[in-house]
RNA sequence: UGGGCCGUAGCCAAGCGGUAAGGCAGCGGGUUUUGAUCCCGUCAUGCGAAGGUUCGAAUCCUUCCGGCCCAGCCA
C-alpha cells in the first residue's frame, strides 16, 4: 500500500485506540485476528471483518492471524475452512504463519480449566440444561446458586478428569465458572466452560469429548497467539466482562493481555447476512448454492463479478462504528462500477437482439473496424469488430416513433452505431404480434469517426454486433435477492424473496469474447458490467452490475 | 422493567470545548460516438429532545425520548 493511499485511509475508534496504545508504549507492535467459525461460508459482513483484521496487521506492519473457532464439531467441517481459506485470499490477504485452530489449544485450555477449579473458580455441575436455565434467573431477578457450586477442589478434579475421559453420557454434566449468580451479566452468571460431546471433530477426531465454549476458548486462544486488540462485534459487548474475567484468573499462556473491542456489524440492504438464513436458502433450494451470484457470499460475489479490490474499498467507504447501521446497496454498487470503470474492456453484445438490415451496404461484404477497449484508457488498445449488411440491435434501442428525449433509433431518423456507421431507419416488418422482427436501415457513408456531412445530427448511440460473426451467448441478470429492504424482519423471510432476482436473455456478443476468461470483468457498453461464469459450460455472462442510469425511470 | 451499548443529512461516517470533513444517493450545469465515465456547482444556522455550565457546546453536566444486544450445554 502506497503513502498516499495511506494517508486517505478513513480514521476510526479502532484506530485511534491502536495509535494511542503505539504512542504510549503499551504495545510495541499489533497482533490482530479473524476468527471465523467453520459452519458456513463467509458473507460481505466477514469481508468487513477481514479488511479491519487484515488491515490494521497491514497499515502498522503488525500481524493478522487466520484462526478457526472450531469448538463446536457438530455444526462445522472440512468443506467450510477449505472455503475459508479460499475467500480471504482471494479478496487479497495472507495470514502470519500457519493458520491456527481453536482445536489445537484444547490442551491448553484443559489445563486453564484445571487452574480454575484449583482456585475454586469453576465447578462440575450436573444440573440439566433445562434445570440451568430455570437457575439463572432473568434479566431482572438474580439466580440462585447450582447445589453442585460448592463441591470440593478435590472432587471437582476428579469430575473434570472423569469428564475428560468420557465416563459421562452427553449432557450429563458440565464444567462451569464460579461467578456470579446475581451478576447483572447475565453471561457472569456461572457459565458454561465445557460441555460433553462424543462428536468427531474435523482437526482433532476422537482426541477429545469436551468441547470448550466459546467464551472459555476465545480469550485464550488470543492470549496464546498474542492478540494485542481482539475485534468482534456489537452483541459480545457484554461478553467483554467474561473474557477479562477468565484472563484475569488464568496463568496468561503469553506475553500480551489481549483486550476485546466491539464495532457493529454490517447489515446491507435487500439482503440478510445470517448465517442461518443464508444456510436456508442453500438448503431449501432458493439458489443454486453458497456461490449463487445473487448471495452476498464472498464466493458468490466473486462468481457474479464484484473483484477482491472493490470490496476492500467498499470495506473502507463504509467505515467502521458502534453504531446499528443499515447500509445501502448503492455504496457496495458504487465501489464496483469505480474498479471496473477503470479496468474492464469495453466490448458490445446485444442482450436482446432484433436483425437490423442495412439496405444500402454491399451483399456479402464484411468490413473490419478497429475499435478502442477502453476510449478513456488508449494503453489498453484496441480491438477488432466487424460491420455488414445485418446486424443486431437491442429491441429496446428502437421505436416506430418517440419524442426528442428517445435517443435511440427511431423510423425516419438517425443514430449512430457504436464504433461504427450512422443509419437511419426506413421501415420494419412485425410478426402477428405486433413484436418487431426485422428493422431495414440505409447507412450514411464515411460517417466512420465522422459526423454526416449534410448537417443532420444522430439521435445518440447505440450498440451492435454485426450479424455473421456474432456469437450466441446467454446473459444473466441479477437484482437484488429480496423485494424488501430488512428481509430478516419479515416472518417469512423466504416469502419475500424478489422473483425477478434472475432474469435470463439469449444474445450475441462480439466474436472476441468466445474465450472470455470466467470472473474476466467486460463492460457491454451501455448495458452494465458482466463477466463470463465461473461454473457453467457454454457462454454464459453474469450482470455483476449495471451502468449508472439516469434514464429508465423516465 | 436489571445490565451493556448507540443516536451527526435519505444511507455510511469524521469530529473529542473554538463555531459541522468526506463518501454514496439526489439535484443543477458542462464535455462526450456508452443516457456511462469525467468536470463544475449544489445539498445540516444544524448534531435525538429539553434544560444547564461556558465568552463559546455536536463535544461537558442533568433529565427525557428512541433504537440495538444479553436469560444456548451456539458463536
Amino acid at each position: 500500500m502506497s503513502h498516499a493511499e495511506q494517508a486517505e485511509r478513513a480514521v476510526n475508534f479502532i484506530r485511534n485506540i491502536i495509535d494511542e496504545d503505539l504512542s504510549t508504549g503499551k504495545h510495541a507492535s499489533i497482533q490482530t485476528r479473524f476468527p471465523p467459525e467453520p459452519n458456513g461460508y463467509l458473507h460481505i459482513g466477514h469481508a468487513k471483518s477481514i479488511c479491519l483484521n487484515f488491515g490494521l496487521a497491514q497499515d502498522y506492519q503488525g500481524l493478522c492471524n487466520l484462526r478457526f473457532d472450531d469448538t463446536n464439531p457438530e455444526k462445522e467441517s472440512l468443506e467450510y475452512v477449505n472455503a475459508i481459506q479460499r475467500d480471504v485470499q482471494w479478496l487479497g490477504f495472507q495470514w502470519a504463519g500457519e493458520i491456527r485452530y481453536s482445536s489445537s489449544y484444547f490442551e491448553t485450555f484443559y489445563q486453564a480449566a484445571i487452574e480454575l477449579v484449583n482456585k475454586g473458580l469453576a465447578y462440575v455441575c450436573f444440573l440439566s440444561a433445562d434445570e440451568t436455565r430455570q437457575y439463572r434467573g432473568t434479566l431482572t431477578e438474580a439466580g440462585k446458586p447450582s447445589p453442585y457450586r460448592d463441591t470440593p477442589i478435590a472432587e471437582n478434579l476428579a469430575l473434570l478428569e472423569k469428564m475428560r475421559a468420557g465416563g459421562f453420557k452427553e449432557g450429563e454434566c458440565v464444567l462451569r465458572a464460579k461467578i456470579d449468580m446475581a451478576s447483572p451479566f447475565m453471561c457472569m452468571r456461572d457459565p458454561t466452560l465445557y460441555r460433553i460431546r462424543f462428536a468427531h471433530h474435523h482437526q482433532t477426531g476422537d482426541a477429545w469429548c469436551i468441547y470448550p465454549m466459546y467464551d472459555f476458548a476465545h480469550c485464550i486462544s488470543d492470549a496464546i497467539e498474542n492478540v494485542t486488540h481482539s475485534l468482534c462485534t456489537l452483541e459480545f459487548q457484554d461478553n467483554r466482562r467474561l473474557y477479562d474475567w477468565i484472563l484475569d484468573n488464568i496463568t496468561l499462556p503469553g506475553t500480551s493481555r489481549p483486550r476485546q473491542y466491539e464495532f457493529s456489524r454490517l447489515n446491507l440492504e435487500y439482503t440478510v447476512m445470517s448465517k442461518r438464513k443464508l444456510h436456508q436458502l442453500v438448503d431449501d433450494k432458493m439458489v443454486s448454492g453458497w456461490d449463487d451470484p445473487r448471495m452476498p457470499t464472498i464466493s458468490g460475489l466473486r462468481r457474479r463479478g464484484y473483484t477482491p479490490a472493490s470490496i476492500r474499498d467498499f470495506a473502507e467507504r463504509i467505515g467502521v462504528s458502534k453504531v446499528d447501521s443499515f447500509t445501502s446497496m448503492s455504496i457496495l454498487e458504487a465501489a464496483v462500477r469505480d474498479d471496473l470503470n477503470l479496468h474492464a474492456p469495453r466490448t458490445m453484445g446485444v442482450l436482446d437482439p432484433v436483425k437490423v438490415v442495412i439496405e444500402n451496404y454491399p451483399t456479402g461484404q464484411v468490413e473490419s473496424i478497429q475499435a478502442p477497449v477502453h476510449p478513456q484508457n488508449e494503453a489498453m488498445g484496441s480491438r477488432e469488430i466487424f460491420f455488414s449488411r445485418e446486424i443486431y440491435i437491442d429491441r429496446a434501442d428502437f421505436r416506430e416513433q418517440a419524442n426528442k428525449d428517445f435517443k435511440r433509433l427511431v423510423l425516419g431518423d438517425r443514430v449512430r452505431l457504436r464504433n461504427a456507421y450512422v443509419i437511419e431507419a426506413q421501415r420494419f416488418d412485425a410478426d402477428a404480434n405486433g413484436e418487431v422482427t426485422t428493422i431495414y436501415c440505409t447507412f450514411v457513408e464515411d460517417t466512420l469517426g465522422k459526423n454526416p456531412t449534410d448537417g443532420k445530427k444522430a439521435r445518440g448511440v447505440i450498440h451492435f454486433v454485426e450479424a455473421s460473426k456474432a456469437v450466441a451467448a446467454e446473459f444473466y441478470l441479477y437484482d437484488r435477492l429480496f423485494s424488501v429492504p430488512n428481509p430478516a424482519k419479515a416472518d417469512d423471510f423466504e416469502a419475500v424473496l424478489n422473483p425477478d432476482s434472475l432474469v435470463i436473455k439469449k444474445g450475441f456478443v462480439e466474436p472476441g469474447l468466445v474465450d472470455a476468461q470466467a470472473e474476466k470483468a467486460y463492460q457491454f457498453e451501455r448495458e452494465g458490467y458482466f463477466c463470463r461464469d465461473s461454473k457453467q459450460p457454454g457462454l454464459v455472462f453474469n450482470r455483476t452490475v449495471g451502468l449508472r442510469d439516469t434514464w429508465s425511470e423516465n
